[in-house]
DNA sequence: GACATATGTATCGTGTACGATTTAATCTTG
DNA sequence: CAAGATTAAATCGTACACGATACATATGTC
């Protein structure tokens, strides 16, 4: 009976392309001091601050019990701060502190390096995303 | 200045994607209490066995300091067994057990599961499996 | 308005990932 | 054939992921 070998499943070419593309990031990242969900982490907050914990977990599709951790260590670095809100006390928001902000310019250059090393057009890239996409919101959420 | 939200970047479409797939293998790996990097690496075996550490981590693009404690994991379950080549002892490596042998029939079902999943046929499958792994072949292997 | 239920975070335990280093075995080159 | 270089695995430390659970605050119902 034969089975499928990793390199021939769709689910596999998924894994692995998303650790080279982390791997890809890693040297841009690393001046920044960021790791790659770091980095997804704040781009969220550059995009959109203030928010809570939920709120940034339903966008990075994470829980809390990865998002908690993930903040904490941006809080500690001084990137961010957390703080409950004050209308309802079960939710944390989060906010970009000042030096959080300034990184914003320090990263600025990064996806265009990364387009670059993907060695594909505009066009193509947001082909291929939105059919990943598409992919994605075929499989149940759990 | 804008920063692209990560709903919208490619390498986070790669990202959320290829967890949610690990979400989707889950409960119909859950009764082999296999895991979904342990179902690849059994994968690779089923596909050859009796392979080096070295050369799974080829197939798996997965280095020694993460494949050496899932093979170990593997091996206290009794799926497969490790042994050190007689012609080179720096070498080691793996063959799957009996039972190693024998879960394959149990997750033979689950390639079906999952493409039924998707929604899409085989065509559409292998050709987003194509484009993916164009994708992660341009990008540096570090 | 007390009480069961639901919601938002946090905590804990296990299992990947991976950079850096270590150890042991093999290869190279003089 | 000995010393250094190279290679194959393993080990260590840090950082995700995530299921299960705990806990505090809200909400709904009577």
């Amino acid at each position: 009976m034969s089975t499928l070998p990793p390199p021939d499943m769709l689910c596999f070419a998924l894994y692995s392309t998303a650790h080279r593309m982390q791997q890809t990031y890693k040297p841009l990242l690393a001046p920044l001091g960021l790791t790659y969900p770091q980095y997804l982490l704040l781009s969220a907050l550059w995009s959109e601050d203030s928010r809570t914990v939920g709120a940034l977990g339903r966008e990075l599709q994470l829980e809390s019990n990865t998002l908690t951790p993930l903040i904490k260590r941006l809080e500690t670095r001084g990137l961010l701060r957390r703080e409950r809100d004050a209308a309802d006390e079960r939710q944390v928001r989060v906010h970009l502190t000042e030096p959080g902000r300034a990184l914003q310019a320090d990263a600025a250059h990064i996806p265009d390096c990364i387009a670059r090393e993907t060695g594909m057009d505009m066009d193509d890239l947001t082909r291929l995303r939105d059919e990943i996409l598409a992919l994605r919101d075929r499989l149940d959420p759990a």
